[in-house]
DNA sequence: TGGTTCAGCGCC
DNA sequence: AAAGGGCGCTGAACCA
């Protein structure tokens, strides 16, 4: 393989005469991680033949990146041409920021590949360069502490995901996995790199007096809670000014409520997690209260200092210059095919708290002159349920309709709650004994209730069963759209029975991944056709998308947002999306 | 000091 | 024997 490294202009256009653009890979290094100050230091390309390393820190003129390629490949105009990268979010969002995109070719990312090949390991390119290709790992850390190494590092970049792209391109097709991967995955990246650089503008004001806020109150609840257990304390100041308390008792440590409650208090534990200790959670404190005074206040104390904790102090280490937050979505992240969210969690932000009237979603607002949109599919895994089941009795449901929780809890005389937990709970794979729990009834009677279930949606039954044959026979089970999860067998040569439940779950979860996906594809198109919208996609939360547009198209954009979401698929039963609007994200909901 | 695990909890 | 799917983030506790 022959090596090129470039450092001036006139380099740039040797390697152009001999590289082969129609198919190859392109790594960037940059100076950081974070969107927002990162800047370009170099770009690796491998074409099978050759692997060149531009050093843009030599070159010194980032004017000419776009010198770098055949201008046809970056005007749109040459359409069979193949960009393979591991990670393309990463790298096209950077080179985006250059103004250089390649929009017009078709993409390859040996990351999603691996992802689609085998959920269950890890993706990261010096991973699967050691395990699956053998080469030898020098950390980015290492390599940095010299400028050979260093080239010698963005060299293999390029190199590694050259090969694992020839290994995963015949590994995809084996597998039937090549639709899902070109017409669906790929596509769809372009959909993430949307909402990432997008970002969400957010409210600095309402977070900072909302964390005051909640920080009086933490302060109040843990003096409350000291003087009913007759604990000495003092008070304290931070070196920004705050009041705190300073006792020999925290109340965040699950050790000191163990103490508090179940010996000090005497009350009687409730269960044991499973390195034998009594738990204090949620649940245990909800069975606790009535019993002592302390528990109310305690309770109160967990979910102000949780929304302290997890949201209001974190959320400003967020926020970029330009007052907006901009979150990764991990398209690799789950076993099911789920984007996960993270550098903050988008897809975990509590909704509106009454009895604290406190909303962290407020602290989402939509730009100037524009307006959030927020549309999500009414009961979508449920609908997906009657379709893959393919249900007489659920399909009809859907069809007539009317609130499917609410026709269910009439079908079996039982309040919509308790309806709406066993619908859950099939599609979840929970047990009779589960099902008791939450009922407070005996294992047998929710075991009658059960068979009554299956009795009146044997489809159901009927294709949980064909999942357990298929996962016995195949070691993996297929969704819809052909996305694959495997399981291993434990010890003693069986699957456990949770891997029936994840099966099956994964029929659900794994297809609504996808259409969630398609929508988002379509939904980027429709941006592109109304440029008059100013129409940004902002996030993806599961079965939902949040979007902002210029106010003044609001009812048109909601309306065709909503065709766009329900033609996706052709299903058996309707497909609903439900829109909403608003200056902010609590009220667009 | 920095890493991991655990318990707990937010969301769909 | 356990007994509902999928995540990410937090602080405490523990360990090297």
């Amino acid at each position: 393989m022959r090596e090129i490294i470039v450092k001036t202009k006139e380099e740039i256009k040797t390697f152009k005469e001999s590289f082969n653009f129609k198919c190859f890979s392109l790594d960037t290094e940059t100076t950081s991680l974070n969107y927002s100050n990162q800047e370009l230091e170099g770009i690796s390309l491998c074409d099978g033949s050759t692997i060149v390393y531009i050093d843009f820190v030599s070159i010194n003129d980032y004017s000419v990146i776009k010198d770098c390629f055949p201008s046809e490949l970056i005007s749109s105009k040459f359409r069979d041409c193949i960009v393979i990268c591991h990670n393309c979010v990463f790298d096209f969002k950077v080179l985006k920021k250059y103004g250089l995109s390649f929009n017009s070719a078709e993409w390859f990312d040996t990351m999603v590949a691996h992802h689609l090949i085998d959920e269950n390991s890890k993706h990261g390119l010096k991973e699967l360069a050691n395990k699956i290709l053998g080469y030898d790992i020098v950390s980015y850390e290492v390599a940095k502490k010299s400028k050979e190494l260093f080239y010698k590092y963005a060299l293999n970049d390029a190199l590694w995901t050259w090969e694992l792209a020839i290994l995963f391109s015949k590994e995809l097709k084996e597998q039937s996995l090549e639709m899902l991967f070109r017409k669906i995955e790929m596509p769809f990246l372009r959909v993430i790199i949307e909402m990432e650089t997008n970002g969400f503008l957010v409210d600095k004001e309402e977070i900072v007096i909302t964390k005051h806020k909640l920080r009086d109150l933490v302060f109040e609840l843990e003096k409350q809670m000291l003087d009913i257990l007759g604990e000495k304390y003092v008070f304290q100041y931070t070196l920004t000014g705050e009041m705190s308390i300073k006792s020999n008792i925290n109340f965040n440590s699950t050790e000191h409520l163990n103490n508090i409650l179940f010996k000090k208090l005497g009350l009687q534990p409730i269960e044991t997690t499973k390195t034998g200790k009594n738990k204090t959670n949620k649940k245990t404190l909800n069975i606790l209260k009535g019993k002592h005074e302390f528990i109310e206040i305690l309770e109160q104390y967990k979910t102000a200092q949780k929304l302290l904790n997890s949201f209001y102090e974190t959320l400003e280490n967020y926020i970029d210059p330009d007052t907006k937050i901009r979150t990764h979505f991990n398209d690799t992240g789950t076993r099911t095919g789920r984007l996960s969210s993270n550098s903050p969690n988008l897809q975990q932000l509590p909704k509106k708290n009454e009895s604290l009237s406190i909303d962290v979603r407020k602290c989402f607002i939509a730009s100037p002159g524009k307006k959030l949109i927020v549309a999500d599919y009414s009961g979508q895994e449920l609908r997906v349920l009657a379709q893959i089941s393919n249900d007489t009795a659920m399909i009809e449901a859907f069809k007539s309709g009317k609130d499917f929780h609410q026709e269910t809890a009439n079908q079996f005389g039982v309040s919509r709650t308790i309806a709406k937990s066993i619908n859950f709970g099939v599609a979840y794979g929970k047990s009779a004994k589960g099902f008791s729990n939450d009922w407070n009834c005996t294992e047998e009677e929710a075991q009658q209730f059960l068979d009554k279930y299956f009795n009146s949606f044997s489809g159901v039954k009927k294709s949980i069963d064909e999942c357990a044959i298929f996962l016995r026979r195949n070691g993996y089970i297929k969704s819809l759209t052909g996305r694959r999860r495997r399981f291993s067998k434990n010890e003693k040569g069986y699957y456990p029975s949770s891997a029936y439940r994840q099966a099956f779950n994964f029929l659900i979860q794994g297809f609504s991944a996808d259409m969630i996906r398609i929508a988002g594809i379509k939904l980027l198109n429709l941006k592109h056709r109304n440029p008059e919208w100013k129409m940004n996609i902002i996030a993806c939360i599961h079965d939902e998308y949040v979007f902002e547009v210029t106010e003044k198209y609001i009812n048109e954009a909601k309306t065709s947002i909503k065709e766009t979401m329900e033609s996706v698929v052709n299903f058996k039963v309707p497909i609903i999306s439900e829109i909403g609007e608003g200056y902010n994200y609590g009220e667009a909901k």
